[in-house]
DNA sequence: TAGCGATTCATCCTAAAGTGTGAATTTGAT
DNA sequence: ATCAAATTCACACTTTAGGATGAATCGCTA
């Protein structure tokens, strides 16, 4: 409780300290000074320099930092996919189900079978079970030929 | 010439302009108090609190604000495989080399990596390699994804 | 010729994909 | 209500993919 009450308040107790020891300083000029009144100059512009130095290092330190940001813009490329007829004869003709084409769909989006499960809110055994499926309707080998061929096939995107 | 000089060094002539205000703040201050010398502190307070608001504000203006990067996406439609034509820019600006379009283009085909490397006589091994490249490259963490960017950045059917 | 990029290959390790089998539950149609 | 298909999940196991690192070779170029 200590510790969290001095990194919470540290800035704070840093600059309290920080003054106390200025105006030691101050005190300590001051006696060196009085004698020879006409350093006065001096006197002050020390303490100008200090307390500037530590404006700015307050000012740095407790100053939420300023933000620039910098705008890009990143090309993306999409296939236009305007001309689109999904052919449905062939998922019937193939027996592949409704679950089925859904992962098939994400599995051509690219996602693993972990990030499918995910996103259907299913097991990832579940997932392989169908994915398992999909690969053999489709008579391949590999997701990587199943998004192929379902793309060649027109049953999906 | 003299509006582009001002704007350049505005930061510094206000610098000069606030020291000097000050210096005569200063004097007068000098001249008001110096009857009363036991008002010492008053005058170091002063000029403390005077240039910890000097420093401060300078270090407000002067230090550099911190530069935020935000990417935004910007769709582009490209053609048809029918008319397609191979898009060199983009491979060359992945830093896409020859051997890894062959690795690219035979992972699209469906090839396992073991296939691929029988087809291009060379080991397995070399062809992970190669295939990691690509996938980094390309930003992508599955080969699945690799060949949907791929097709879609048209640099392979 | 020294350096660089591209290509090749290896080893070790982890992650993901895929196979096979069995089973519980749900859903739709007869 | 019942039967078949669909969906869900589990577990054990094999294969494939991918990451990290190091290194040898070759061709091109400053």
């Amino acid at each position: 409780m200590v510790k969290t009450f001095l990194s919470k308040n540290k800035l704070i107790l840093l600059y309290g300290l920080s003054s106390a020891i200025l105006l030691f300083v101050l005190k300590w000029l001051e006696l060196k000074f009085v004698i020879m009144q006409n350093a006065f100059e001096i006197y002050a512009g020390c303490i100008a320099l200090l307390f500037m130095g530590l404006g700015i290092w307050l000012a740095l330190k407790l100053s939420k930092p300023k933000k620039e940001t910098i705008i890009i813009e990143k090309e993306v490329f999409i296939k236009d996919t305007s001309d689109f007829v999904l052919n449905e004869k062939e998922i019937e003709k193939l027996g592949i189900s409704k679950r089925e084409m859904d992962v098939l769909q994400l599995m051509a989006d690219g996602l693993s079978n972990q990030e499918i499960a995910e996103r259907l809110f299913v097991s990832l055994n579940t997932i392989k079970t169908h994915s398992s499926n999909v690969l053999e309707k489709l008579d391949v080998k590999r997701r990587t030929q199943a998004v192929e061929k379902a793309k060649r096939l027109a049953i999906i995107h």
